[in-house]
DNA sequence: TGAATTCATTTAACATGTTAAGTATACTGC
DNA sequence: GCAGTATACTTAACATGTTAAATGAATTCA
């Protein structure tokens, strides 16, 4: 009995497990920003973190994760990163001497304003060539399924 | 200056950047499978080698790799932990002294005799808590997505 | 046929993902 | 006010992601 896949169309058919499609989906788009991100000298990761960071000037290491959407561990070394590339800040809560609360220096926001317009131009692309409603019909669909999941989900990145 | 997120509801607002979408729904799905595979000593790459291997009894590793969507790094390393395990076989190809060609051990069978059904249940309890017609609809736009720009893409994981 | 090129895989180096454990600070209730 | 617990990170260890380069075997074609 090899277990050669049987019934080939069915929904959970090798190749068509939901992760690896929203992989090969991710992945697809990435590979447009990778490229400009390294032209910059950044990584997708330490990217989310200046944006983040540029959003809401001032915020601490939880908050980050939550809205950058990374594990703690992985933030703590891309914070390490930036802080000694200078394009952060550290400083502590004065309230709170567990938490350090993190901003933008001058050269992150040059950077900042720097690779912003070009991703912005890489999305308008991608909106252009898969068109604006499908997109935000993906949109909403990916939204409705991280909802409907993560109820009964315990731990997830950024909820440290 | 301060570049606060102008127009709250604009598609590409922060949190809302499509890749980070993708992310977000994958990992509200992975986060289920990770720990079913961790209880049969698995990563979610290594099932997905497995799950090819068992699907296609002998292929090489360019294959593996367009088939479980890895570069040919991490395969790389994959197929050397899983062969130290001694749940696949590397022998080589007569042809083509280039290649390796792999294939399921007795041993990384009964694994995938054992992970599948687990795999299943999670995948029909997901199914049934989205919906499966909505599940259909994501499959369907995902894969719209990937073709849609892949078409104008160089290079993507599995294509070596 | 043999130099040049392509192809399949591996290695290297660094960044991130993932789980578990550690450290220091804050909080809670007695 | 202090023992016990929770919180906010950080470190450790190992696996994978990502890019570039290396190695060795096939292929091309002058």
């Amino acid at each position: 009995m090899s277990a050669v896949a049987e019934s080939p169309g069915s929904l959970r058919d090798f190749q068509h497990s939901l992760p690896m499609e929203l992989l090969k989906a991710r992945e697809a788009a990435m590979s447009r920003f990778r490229p400009m991100l390294r032209q910059h000298g950044l990584t997708e990761q330490q990217w989310r973190v200046i944006r983040a960071l540029a959003a809401y000037q001032k915020i601490d290491a939880s908050e980050l994760a939550r809205r950058s959407f990374l594990l703690s561990p992985s933030l703590t070394r891309i914070l390490q990163f930036l802080e000694r590339a200078k394009l952060i800040k550290r400083s502590s809560d004065a309230n709170d001497q567990r938490r350090s609360v993190f901003a933008l220096t001058a050269k992150g926001r040059r950077i900042y304003d720097e690779v912003g317009p070009d991703s912005e131009l890489l999305y308008a692309a991608i909106e252009n060539q898969f068109g604006a409603d499908k997109l935000e019909t993906l949109y909403t669909l990916l939204a409705e399924f991280y909802t409907a999941l993560a109820e009964s989900n315990t731990a997830k990145p950024g909820q440290v």
